[in-house]
DNA sequence: GACTGCGATTCGTCTATGTCGAATATCTGC
DNA sequence: GCAGATATTCGACATAGACGAATCGCAGTC
């Protein structure tokens, strides 16, 4: 590991959490002298990395990170056979739905297509979710031996009052999950919001993204029919991306 | 500039061109030794910048550049203030809108408002639009002057064969935009696209993006009303971010 | 099924590089 | 206008990281 390169990573991580960070409050974080974190932003912003505010001292995450973020989408093979599918899927059904990928031990969106009713919605392509509370997350702890295991070392944090938080009782569910090829979450993360997941298997059989849609709590009320449109849509992505079967066979993974 | 975040910021760009690239490739690329490309790339590959493809011996980019460019879009305070007038904006005239900002010589959007018609359309916010060859980017070159040089210095790039190729011309048309705040564009970057955009002036009466709709081609079929759309929407936010006039004084820049 | 050749990876040495501390410039709040 | 804090610049020194050679691992070939 590089020593400056590591430097120059934790400090974009800094700027993750902290929007806008001063010299000395990354000097403070890092423990290193406020001269040598000048030289590591200041190597940042000259590639658009990071930027210095406009009126102020302060630094925040800068644009070269959208256009290579744009590109990291546009690289991902599962992404790009989801598109059509993603969109189809949130029209038959009148339902958000998302496509997330494990980055380390939380999910990641990496597409999200609104509900089509027209009203104003966030667009939730890039945040993450955590993995126990997430419906996308539940699908891929359950078929990810590695990532189970990290996510159930630590103590389950408590979202809502409704989330899972005892480490036995999503062991439990995740049974399940793998049985049924299906996860559920009601208002675990979002007081208001339930969702559902199924795999998305590639080449290899393993599971490499899981599929959900969004809708209104409870988790009852939700239709067969857009069941039965969900998993059509992670079959028919999983078969495009060369999966010999699908429900992927629980513990395919390598 | 500290060489190795220079050089692992050159990788990264390597990787935004050629989406999947080996050790060797890269080392070649940067005329350095192999060794020394490994370092760098396992480096970045550590906190999640670059991703090693499953079964190959290839990398790119990776999913941490998603998680970062997504707080930067919340970081910037035009989007956050833009994202409900531009829903307004769509669904009033039935076009897709579009937030740039200024990138090197380039225009970056940072947020994109899709037609609500429920066609499939590809997600374009983070995606990089040529200045000379954009509405969004002829706004931006009008106000300001450092970019403006920049991009005139250079040949323009002929995109559809309806491009403003000479700089003589997009300069007199630079004028025209300044003096009506309103730039057009007619098939000059995408072949049965026109488009039309406007400035967007931030808290010191400074044009700091420029908001724009897309519409099939020829832009004269533009209707009045769109036009009136798009300017109350851009004076809104303006007068939001606290701006103290709309249309912007041309030259405010400092 | 062994061979060959390419490319990724590992390791140890040496020096160029980046780190650090002190000094200076710049800004903010009183 | 002053004081304190913060960003920025600069030069010397020590170490972090660049490099070359050697090894490992894989794919294609005969």
């Amino acid at each position: 590991m590089i020593q400056s390169i590591d430097r120059a990573a934790r400090i974009l991580s800094l700027l993750q959490g902290a929007r806008r960070l001063g010299i000395s409050e990354f000097a403070v974080a890092l423990d290193l002298p406020p001269s040598t974190v000048h030289g590591l932003v200041k190597s940042l912003q000259e590639h658009g990395l990071v930027i210095q505010e406009a009126r102020g001292s302060r630094y925040a995450l800068g644009p070269a990170l959208l256009t290579l973020s744009s590109v990291y989408l546009d690289t991902l093979d599962v992404r790009a056979r989801s598109l059509r599918r993603m969109h189809d899927l949130s029209h038959r059904t009148g339902l958000a739905c998302r496509l997330g990928v494990a980055h380390n031990t939380d999910v990641l969106v990496i597409h999200h297509d609104r509900r089509p009713d027209g009203t104003e919605q966030m667009p939730e392509t890039g945040i993450t979710l955590p993995a126990h509370a997430s419906a996308l997350g539940k699908v891929l702890l359950a078929y990810d031996d590695d990532i189970r295991t990290e996510v159930l070392a630590h103590p389950l944090a408590d979202l809502t009052g409704d989330t899972v938080t005892d480490t036995a009782a999503l062991q439990e569910q995740l049974i399940v999950v793998r049985d049924g090829a299906l996860a559920t979450e009601n208002e675990e993360a979002v007081i208001g919001d339930a969702s559902v997941a199924v795999p998305v298997a590639g080449e290899d059989g393993t599971v490499i993204a899981a599929l959900g849609v969004v809708f209104p709590a409870p988790a009852s009320e939700l239709d067969a029919a857009v069941l039965k449109e969900l998993r059509d849509a992670a079959q028919a992505i999983s078969r495009d991306l060369g999966a010999p079967s699908w429900p992927p066979r629980a513990g395919a993974a390598v």
